[in-house]
DNA sequence: GCTACACTTCGGTAGATGGCGAAGTGAGTT
DNA sequence: AACTCACTTCGCCATCTACCGAAGTGTAGC
């Protein structure tokens, strides 16, 4: 039970389910996240740290970077299920559409150039 | 967006969960729930309110009593499936086992037998 | 070692949420 | 009409949550 509501909870935000649709197409460095979303660094982090527990993503770190990706692992049956719904009930949203199209940007962008670019 | 938020925000909470699963086997009297989750008439209520504006469980009222049941009426094909994983992952949860026990005695009570008991 | 940098954790604030009892609503009863 | 009763809505309070900036952590480079 508990569980469920964990994932539940996870996904009752929209800023985390953006989050997580956005990793869909592979996964994204934090600065990338903080690009997309628009928010302040330590908010962004807190998101992915509840999707992390969640066991919806997972996180790889590389020297002074940090990836978020979703998890393939093994993680719950059902936390599975629970995440292609959700993909599956926002493949046409307009939000999401709309974060993919600025993505496509973003990724481009070497991660130096982003990460100055919220300094700011 | 806003819908698939509203469905899993209403399922992100344990007592609007418990009272979901209660309906699997048939509609409830709102009284027969406020004995099942022992909680105020109006929080059960409010609870049940949210649930019906995610479209997951619809009313019906019969003279001074109030009905809800799991909605089988149109509703959008995300809710239906998200639905359908809520009671797929909970289906061997205890919490969930315990109160269809104590329902099955809960259904054999007297409607007005059971609004008396928590008015003391 | 020291600095710079990316990210996380902490502390605090504004707004959302779950809880209850009181008051309101509407159907049945006397 | 007046009353009763089941339920809902309202008003309030305690707790939780999303947000930010500041401080902390760990890695890379000088």
């Amino acid at each position: 039970m508990d569980e469920f509501l964990a994932t539940m909870k996870a996904l009752s935000e929209k800023n985390r389910v953006r989050a997580l649709m956005a990793l869909r197409n592979g996964e994204l460095c934090v600065c990338q996240m903080i690009e997309l979303l628009g928010l302040a660094p330590s908010t962004v982090s807190s998101h992915m740290t509840i999707l992390r527990r969640a066991g919806l993503v997972e996180i790889r770190r590389d020297g002074k970077w940090a990836y978020y990706r979703l998890n393939d692992g093994p993680l719950a049956a059902c936390v599975l299920k629970v995440r292609e719904i959700a993909f599956e009930c926002l493949a046409a949203d307009e939000q999401a559409r709309e974060d993919a199209r600025r993505l496509s940007s973003v990724r481009e962008m070497p991660l130096e150039e982003l990460c100055r670019h919220y300094k700011n």
